[in-house]
DNA sequence: TTGTAAGCGTTATCAC
DNA sequence: GTGATAACGCTTACAA
């Protein structure tokens, strides 16, 4: 080399450097910077067997919560030298398989997968491999994998029983869209449970599921609360958004028809986005660290890689927050 | 190989198909498969001497602009095989050049960095290893670097000029931090000039910087509306805000404060977040498409590895959102 | 059409 | 403490 010491030497210098004499190692790494030189990562990876990449997958980047979360594992996953490899499915499960298998070809050491709602083939191929890998943003105490997140249905389940306990009988949901996406499946079970636990249900016109926009918050509440209404009695004196989107959208149309909220109506939403708060009234929300489950999902992982067996990651509680757009029925 | 060919009938049948019997390529991708087989990416780069990945570098993915360029950006590589490395910089100008050399280091074939306000180092370093790469997000006509976005300057300039032709003659502004932002600071500058083109300038009491949070558009906006002033005359009648957050806090706060938007007070966005439009009144704002962008920069950067000379990407531009925020003075 | 064999730029194992 | 040298798993002339 242009240092004058052998490949082997340089390469020394750059992983062990305590290896090498103090000296030599001082003029490696003034040439290589003089040169611009950088070791060649795929080689690297080639010989050492070891790449250093992890890879996520996540629905899409749209959604804040899952930008946050990556935020939060990349920052994680910088801090020892990995980088992370990203592909979003858009609620597809062809196209997540898809990069999950171009991920493993790419050599990642560890994944990250948003949800289980996923081709079984996704899991096995992981598994084949021998690949380390958590699932995120959902936990379930009896799922076959690792988890990282919160239960939704139990957060769902408690939204609910608050709405009960404040004496609400009837009453309504929005919702994202369910297909293939076992979060929100999870926070609709939750709800229906925790109503058939006071011998209460659901009523069809009362259920919404659509993408979750202001929009779609809008234009359901009205659809619910001007339904063919047999009696007045069975409009829902409560809305359970998805998330906060749709809870700010039902809050607007509310306004619009004249609903007092919560008077009239009390609506709830989840994820306690920065607007929340600042509605007239507050919303009613929960809110969970996401980008907290990012950096726990990759601390989890880079332990693993380091061969260690981590201690599962407990459950994430989200906090209920309780603002003015929840009250008891008039 | 199990499948009884050689391993450069295996590379041929999965790199050049045309290249091998059908037959054999049928069997050989059959016993891959039921081996789960893959090819090793690290291997292959080596060999080749391409890794078909690219490298993006955003400040951070809180904010929905860069949210969605990474996944315009990402969904363009896709189409073509090349896997998006992520880097978030926070800011700050030394991570970002660290992460642009990870990035070099692992082999990025192509490299979309946000702003052009980088050290020096950064685009050197990238300019000595000939990868291509873009500017993202800001454009400037005579801007050293191949850019793919708008002009923030012209755009600010556009709306300062807008409020001008509507009557207003005191303007107050909010914006996003200055430093080490090149996008914030030529805002700032498209305002300063609209106004000096007609003789008219910025009041010190008039003008907040600071983080873009609702809750930081309202403070200010208080700031500004109540500060010392020797003669109501000198309140602003509008106030030009760095985004939609920071205006939709003032348009709260001006609320709060007991002032009738756009009667007393003209207030301005940027970026069109779906909250804008349902503002009471809606926000007048300007809407860049910023999927397009990323996607438009992942266009730029496969033509050129490919080999082409792709024409310059053209300036995007921003349209202005007229909506109630916004009137002449009273 | 298929096989042989020489790299690709590192790391790791030996000697020295 | 340092230098040869054999992997690492592929791609790609070149031969067959």
């Amino acid at each position: 080399m242009a240092a004058g010491v052998s490949t082997a030497t340089v390469s020394r210098a750059f992983n062990n450097p305590e290896k090498v004499a103090p000296e030599v190692r001082a003029r490696v790494l003034a040439t290589a910077s003089a040169l611009g030189w950088m070791p060649h990562a795929a080689a690297g990876a080639l010989a050492r067997g070891r790449t250093n990449i992890a890879g996520a997958i996540i629905p899409t980047l749209d959604n804040e919560i899952f930008a946050a979360q990556i935020g939060g594992m990349q920052s994680a996953f910088a801090t020892r030298a990995v980088t992370l490899l990203l592909g979003c499915s858009n609620y597809d499960r062809d196209e997540a398989f898809r990069h999950a298998q171009a991920m493993l070809g790419k050599g990642v050491e560890a994944l990250a997968i948003a949800g289980e709602a996923h081709r079984p083939e996704l899991f096995e191929t992981i598994a084949a491999r021998g690949v380390p890998y958590v699932v995120t943003y959902s936990y379930r105490a009896d799922s076959p994998h690792p988890c990282v997140g919160f239960d939704n249905r139990e957060a769902f389940h408690r939204m609910t029983r608050y709405l009960l306990d404040l004496g609400h009988r009837e009453i309504g949901l929005i919702v994202q869209p369910v297909a293939g996406n076992d979060r929100i499946e999870a926070r609709v079970a939750g709800v229906r449970e925790a109503l058939a636990e006071r011998g209460l249900g659901l009523r069809a016109g009362h259920v919404r599921e659509g993408e979750w926009s202001i929009g779609f918050g809008r234009e359901s509440l009205r659809a619910i609360m001007s339904g063919p209404a047999p009696r007045p009695a069975s409009r829902p004196t409560a809305v359970i958004c998805g998330n906060d989107w749709l809870a700010i959208g039902a809050l607007l149309e509310a306004r619009a028809m004249g609903l007092a909220v919560p008077t009239d109506l009390s609506i709830t939403g989840f994820d306690d986005v920065a607007m929340a708060a600042q509605m007239e009234p507050g919303l009613t929300t929960m809110r969970v660290d996401n980008a907290r489950i990012g950096s726990l999902a990759a601390d989890y992982l880079l332990e693993r890689l380091g061969g260690g067996t981590p201690s599962p990651v407990p459950p994430q509680v989200p906090d209920l927050i309780e603002r003015g757009s929840t009250a008891p029925p008039r």
